[in-house]
DNA sequence: AACAAAACCTACCGCTCTACAGGTAACGCG
DNA sequence: CGCGTTACCTGTAGAGCGGTAGGTTTTGTT
């Protein structure tokens, strides 16, 4: 039973904790990270500022939390993916335009100096470039049948997420944004139907 | 003599109105629109905060300015462009990285709740992807090589510029942002087989 | 029951921010 | 020269920010 109790104890800290890092994420996606003061996160999760302060001890402690967090659910796609799951990727996206928007939000102002997400997105895109230039490899070898390379390619279709992300934030009702992703796929010579 | 006078003073009077929003330029792209402080952009012109006011009565009026100045320079292309001149475009916008990096900054921004700019993007996106389509209508007709229709083409086309950007921003050593862009324009003229 | 640690609070500090109020000096015009 | 306008300034209000100090209640262990 004590055993038992430390556990839950245990549990019960980190079930806070991730509260707290989900009520970030809305902030974010509503305020930005600069925008987002810890009194809001705290009132959405019923505490004071102070007593966030308890569990994350300055604010950027709780953006890397947050950044955590992302790469957890979001696990950078691995070499066994496939082109075509791409798509059913940006497709679940557009059902979570809150998580789009925080990130969104996050990645424009990473962009800014001394921005405490810069190195993140730095490094995780490069991450990604990499990944995406393997699963592109390995699917369609050293030439794509449009006769880009998979290095050449890999930019493009990261950029393409991430650009329609913005024109679908700014403007769900006009943008496809699932739609035009698998377009693009089609242009890299995936027969997508 | 005294019209010239009055036209100096307004000259003037335009003039230091255009440093201010040169100097809004810069520190928006060092640290956001929200980030950015009517201080800081006073400094660099060389007045107080106060004094900034004179000319712009509110933070909110100095970003009408700055999004003004954009559509000046940076004009909708119109429908006699041509694909080309986009890679040219790019190619002249790899050169001025603190002018994306403020439209960057800003972009990501806007997506966030009730945000001034919000609006502003909201119509430019829309405008723009409308004279893409007509710039690729007029270039290809209803269907592109690679068999895709203007309308479905023209977010990516915007979709490749902007993510590129953010990636070239983020790690200009990593990604030759007019060479990608390059690859995409191919990507569109050349049929996929 | 005793005690330690975790969880959370009140109070507060120092700073920064936008904006308003009101003053002053220079300038250009009649 | 006199006068209004423009171009600034100082001072300050008023709010919000992240973070510290230190206390108190709750919780779990022994």
């Amino acid at each position: 039973m004590s055993y038992g109790d430390v556990m839950n104890a245990r549990v019960r800290s980190e079930e806070r904790r991730a509260e707290i890092v989900g009520a970030a994420l809305e902030v974010i996606a509503e305020r930005g990270y600069r925008g987002a003061s810890l009194a809001a996160v705290a009132e959405r999760v019923g505490l004071t500022q102070q007593g966030l302060l308890h569990y994350f001890p300055t604010k950027d402690a709780l953006l890397v939390a947050v950044l955590q967090e992302r790469d957890r659910w979001d696990a950078v796609p691995d070499t066994r993916w496939r082109v075509d799951l791409l798509a059913s990727l940006v497709e679940y996206n557009a059902m979570r335009p809150a998580i789009i928007q925080t990130f969104s939000a996050l990645l424009g102002e990473s962009v800014t100096e001394g921005h405490p997400a810069r190195s993140y997105f730095t490094q995780r895109y490069a991450q990604v470039r990499a990944t995406m230039t393997e699963v592109l490899r390995a699917e369609y070898g050293d030439r794509l049948p449009n006769g880009l390379t998979p290095e050449h390619t890999a930019p493009l279709l990261v950029a393409v997420m991430d650009g329609l992300q913005y024109q679908w934030l700014l403007d769900p009702e006009s943008v496809d944004m699932p739609g035009a992703f698998r377009d693009f796929l089609r242009l890299l010579g995936e027969p997508v139907e």
